[in-house]
DNA sequence: TCTGTGACGATTG
DNA sequence: ACAATCGCCACAG
């Protein structure tokens, strides 16, 4: 994988504030690298359990929780849960907790 | 080269 | 709201 989209993708991800969410594709976006939401799925699926960074903090698009079903997703309901993002069954209000960076209010 | 495979996304019925 | 499709892109075999 590049480095230039794994390093912008780490950076993306780290500068979500708790209590806001994001998804893949807006990540990607912002990394520069628009349709390559799929790959900041890959990138998240590949941190090392230790890591710091917030992955819990990207859903899908529409605020589905990705994992759904699989213990991942438990734990990413659990963390954003703890940060008062209210999860409902495998969903995220995204209208109400989705980010919205600078670079991009701007536009 | 071709095919299958994703922690994706937008469109359509 | 839900499911089926299709488009997307890098990678493995």
């Amino acid at each position: 994988m590049n480095p230039t989209f794994r390093e912008a993708v780490y950076q993306i991800v780290a500068a979500i504030p708790p209590g806001s969410v994001s998804s893949y594709g807006q990540v990607a976006r912002q990394a520069g690298f628009p349709r390559h939401g799929r790959f900041v799925g890959r990138l998240l699926s590949q941190l090392p359990a230790q890591t710091r960074l917030p992955w819990h903090r990207v859903l899908r698009g529409d605020g589905h929780i990705a994992l759904a079903g699989t213990p991942g997703g438990e734990e990413q309901c659990r963390r954003l849960q703890a940060e008062g993002v209210v999860v409902l069954g495998q969903r995220v209000a995204m209208k109400r907790y989705q980010w919205q960076p600078d670079a991009v209010r701007e536009q």
